[in-house]
RNA sequence: GGGCGGUUAGCUCAGCGGUAGAGCACCACGUUGACAUCGUGGUGGCCACUGGUUCGAUCCCAGUACCGCCCA
């Protein structure tokens, strides 16, 4: 007997184990089945499982399940990448611990401790996933930074480096002083902040006391100025241009140039030009052949070109030197508040100093090509399809890609030096140094660049590298391209679209037809969960108080495309009831001993209701199948809940009690115990992609045995398939609907009469038809039971005085209440019903009296609101004859 | 400033040409032989606004307002 409510906790620890060591999460590369591959997105060796893994690995798992059990060979590979930056901060951390600094270590130690740390605490996240009930097929989970992971990113440096995609280059890039490396733009978050506008002169040389206003929020970069520009037709500045500046503090002349980027209205209308430090001015600065000059060290501070009062101050430090000593030589001619956009690290925090450092670069705008057209032609489409034209308008304007970074940890850039600094890139040291030879005459010390690639580069491999590339390995035939890419729409830039790139580039086809991309989950007032919010749910959490069902339902209902995810702890709740609400259904029926016979056909049960169910269940299977096939995650939820809870449990269940109940007619017995449990069977399946820890339990402590297929797993079991229905169905549904209907009818008018819930009342049925009376005769103990009577017999004589009315299509259902009507609420009930139809009526006629309408609209329509006229006026007749009634009585 | 999206019941959201839907919340009644993590019934909407297309618009088109997000 199954225990009186699920214990989900114990199901998960169960299963989640089971699963996994009976190979169920497997693939077959083998097999000749058709294979479905989805990629996991690597999370973060770092990391731990948050709302947005909950989402994103929740509809990969359903897509998962759902298709393996479609006997699809389903492939969804696992890992996680190096996370380049966090894993170094973590090490440089614990070094600080210690009094030490990676440079006392040096880089061996430091890579051994790393990888200690990764052997130590790099699984956390996916243990995390197995609670969650992911399945992938954990035997083949791979890590960035794997040997062969790493040959795959050797392979392909080397190649695109031969190729001319990618080269090294002196250019700014983002440079965060705090993890003292460089870092991509997609990295640097703008911040606007409350700052100034300093306005300093800067005296013209060889002409006394005049002077040129430059506006500043950055004063400390003055130190680095080569240039002021004007606007060449600025009337103001036109006759400076070509003059000097004699630049203060520092005391180098520099250039006066006219050039469009100074914007007459904008300040003083006159801009100093720090080229090495600003995007901007680095642009102004090539055009006008300034200096550049680099004022910083790597950790931020002046470096020795600036006057040696400023040397290694911190940049913010020098910035309130400067103004102060600009400000004693009255060269300060004011200060306004300026709330401008200020670019910071999203790893550190700290404020991104524009950099003209050497870098690798890849020519991402020639990579992103093939990638574009690959989406245009459909190649690959993206779902929501919208998010396409972000990936276009990104891809299109895309900038050379900044591939290194100076770290430690991370695959070291496969390029060595000569002593005279020619660079040999190479697969191996062995192949580097027998170029080297080759290239000097003789054997050569060469030394390899210090830097690593980011890890995005490693990442974009992952669709091929994690199947054996560059081997020509059976998973990679097999596997390649991958179905379908499920991520959030935060790292389309960072990942998909350099997966594109790297797959058609080196795999000649897309990485995955399909980009099913989902929003964020938020809290429940629209607000991003953040820690300093103090808003986070944490998903481990829900799982222990509402079970790991409840959040993957939850996630599934939620996920409509489009849409970001507003998470209330109120919806997990409500998912939870209803995975006890499944648990007692099936608990009923093992309680009526139902079970499926050997020879049992659900297309050939003899009872309405039997029959009713079978249907319903094959339109939840073709529900649900629709809605998955096209990513309707919250259309397969909802078509499984209303099923489930408002059929199944509300209707199926309690209409069959009195079958299941009576002994003595036996074959109505057997036939209901064999469709009870036959439906239950189809369900659990149903269930299991989106609740697969209660389904699994379910089945094992009884469906399964029900149904005859003991010892069987749900999570490999076959998929359900829509069965051929006779004929004759159509009119068992129409019974069934009647029969809700009118039950439903006699409940209201109960409610609404106050007429005790307890009380049982007699009914006797007027005007009905003969098909009518006969449905009342077969289906009079479910009658009586849902209804509340204590009999329903045909009228005999006039309808009593003093009765309630409920009328029913033809028919009238009178419930005779001998002085205890409340007449006037009744009177009120059937003039509420008559508006009703009145307005059905008024609205109909409408229509179709409208020539326009009965000309043009197609057939069905008017013929169904024909229907629906004649159906609200055979209603409105007899809602009239009993409120004539009652007006007599008064 | 450029681009994208949204505005439907108190809240969170489906629907996207043919009489307005769900879950939650709320109100009333109720322990009826699976379930109180429950049952029954009910209240609640000029589908943001203004035009247009159409026999018919929440749905399509244009504009307005407000709210998000991304990129400068």
């Amino acid at each position: 007997m199954l225990d009186k409510t699920f214990d989900a906790a114990a199901a998960e620890a169960k299963y989640r184990d089971e699963w996994e060591q009976s190979g169920a999460f497997a693939c077959d590369p083998a097999s000749d089945r058709e294979p479905y591959a989805v990629m996991m997105p690597p999370p973060n060796v770092t990391g731990t499982l948050h709302m947005g893994h909950g989402l994103t690995f929740t509809l990969q798992d359903v897509l998962i399940r759902y298709y393996r059990m479609r006997q699809r060979d389903v492939l969804h590979q696992p890992g996680t990448d190096h996370a380049g930056i966090a894993v170094q901060a973590i090490i440089d951390r614990k070094l600080d611990a210690e009094g030490l600094t990676k440079q006392d270590v040096g880089r061996d130690e430091f890579l051994r401790r790393a990888w200690e740390w990764r052997e130590e605490s790099g699984s956390t996240i996916t243990k995390q996933l197995r609670y969650l009930g992911a399945s992938p097929d954990w035997s083949r989970e791979r890590f960035t930074m794997d040997e062969g992971l790493s040959q795959a990113v050797k392979t392909t440096f080397v190649q695109l480096y031969r190729e001319g995609l990618i080269y090294k280059d002196k250019r700014l890039v983002n440079w965060d002083t705090k993890l003292k490396t460089a870092i991509s733009d997609l990295e640097v978050e703008q911040k606007e902040i409350d700052g100034h506008l300093w306005h300093f002169r800067y005296p013209i040389e060889g002409e006394d006391g005049r002077h040129i206003t430059v506006a500043t929020t950055r004063p400390e970069t003055m130190l680095g100025d080569t240039g002021v520009v004007v606007h060449p037709e600025d009337p103001r500045y036109q006759a400076l241009i070509g003059k000097t500046v004699n630049l203060p503090l520092v005391g180098r002349l520099i250039p006066i140039a006219g050039d469009d980027y100074a914007d007459p209205e904008t300040g003083s209308g006159a801009v100093k030009i720090t080229p090495a430090h600003d995007f901007n001015d680095f642009e102004v600065g090539k055009r006008n052949g300034f200096e550049m000059i680099n004022i910083f060290n790597a950790d931020g501070t002046l470096n020795d070109v600036v006057p040696a009062a400023y040397q290694g101050l911190d940049r913010f430090e020098a910035r309130k030197r400067v103004v102060a000593d600009l400000d004693a030589l009255g060269l300060l001619e004011k200060v306004d508040d300026h709330r401008h956009m200020v670019p910071h690290g999203d790893r550190s925090g700290t404020v991104i100093e524009p950099s003209l450092t050497d870098q690798w670069y890849a020519n991402a705008q020639k990579l992103a090509e093939p990638a574009i057209a690959a989406v245009e032609d459909g190649r690959t489409k993206f779902v929501p399809e919208n998010f396409a034209d972000n990936y276009f308008h990104w891809m299109r304007n895309i900038q050379p890609w900044c591939i290194s970074r100076q770290l430690w940890w991370g695959h070291q850039i496969p390029a060595w030096y000569g002593p005279d600094g020619i660079v040999f890139v190479a697969e191996s040291v062995e192949e580097a140094q027998a170029e080297a030879d080759a290239h000097y005459g003789s054997a050569t010390e060469l030394t390899q660049d210090d830097d690593v690639l980011d890890t995005w580069f490693s990442s974009a491999l992952w669709p091929f590298s994690t199947l054996g590339w560059p081997e020509k390995t059976p998973e990679l035939a097999k596997y390649y391209p991958g179905n379908v890419l499920v991520t959030g729409w935060d790292i389309i830039f960072f990942w998909v679209a350099r997966m594109m790139m790297m797959g058609l580039h080196f795999m000649g086809d897309v990485p995955f037809r399909t980009i099913y991309i989902h929003t964020l989950v938020r809290d429940q007032y629209g607000q991003k969960m953040s820690k300093s919010k103090g808003n986070v749910i944490d998903p481990l959490d829900l799982i222990d108080k509402y079970g790991a069902d409840a959040l993957r339902f939850t996630m599934t209902a939620l996920a409509a495309p489009g849409r970001d995810i507003k998470l209330a702890e109120s919806r997990v709740e409500g998912y939870r009831n209803f995975t006890t609400k499944l648990w007692n259904a099936v608990r009923f029926a093992e309680m009526n001993a139902a079970s499926v016979p050997a020879d049992f056909d659900p297309a050939g049960v003899k009872l309405a209701l039997n029959a009713w169910i079978v249907t319903r269940v094959n339109e939840t299977v073709a529900a649900m199948d629709q809605a998955l096939e096209g990513y309707r995650y919250d259309g397969a939820a909802s078509a499984l809940y209303q099923f489930i809870w408002h059929e199944f449990c509300d209707w199926y269940i309690e209409l069959s009690k009195p079958l299941l109940y009576d002994t003595v007619n036996t074959a109505a017995l057997a036939e209901t115990r064999a469709t009870m449990a036959w439906a239950l069977d189809r369900l659990v399946h149903l269930a299991h992609p989106i609740m697969p820890f209660v389904t699994e339990a379910l089945f094992e402590q009884f469906v399964a045995n029900a149904a005859g297929k003991g010892g069987q797993r749900l999570i490999t079991a076959p998929w359900p398939d829509a069965i051929d229905l006779p004929a004759e169905t159509g009119a068992a549904v129409a019974e069934i609907d009647w029969l809700i209907g009118t039950i439903s009818a006699v409940r209201t008018a109960r409610a609404e009469l106050n007429i005790p819930a307890g009380a049982k009342v007699a009914v006797h049925v007027s005007g009905a038809s003969e098909e009518t009376l006969s449905r009342v005769a077969t289906n009079r103990e479910q009658l009586l039971k849902l209804a509340r009577l204590e009999s329903i017999e045909p009228l005999s004589g006039d309808i009593p005085k003093g009765a309630a009315q409920v009328v029913v299509e033809e028919a009238t259902f009178v419930i005779p209440l001998e002085g205890l009507l409340d007449i006037s609420a009744e009177i009120d009930r059937l003039n509420k019903e008559m508006g009703k139809q009145d307005a059905t009526i008024c609205k109909l006629n409408g229509m179709l009296n409208n020539e326009n309408f009965v000309a043009r609209a197609p057939e069905d329509v008017i013929a169904k609101n024909r229907a629906q006229l004649a159906e609200a006026e055979q209603a409105k007749v007899g809602i009239q004859a009993a409120l004539d009634r009652l007006s007599a009585l008064g």
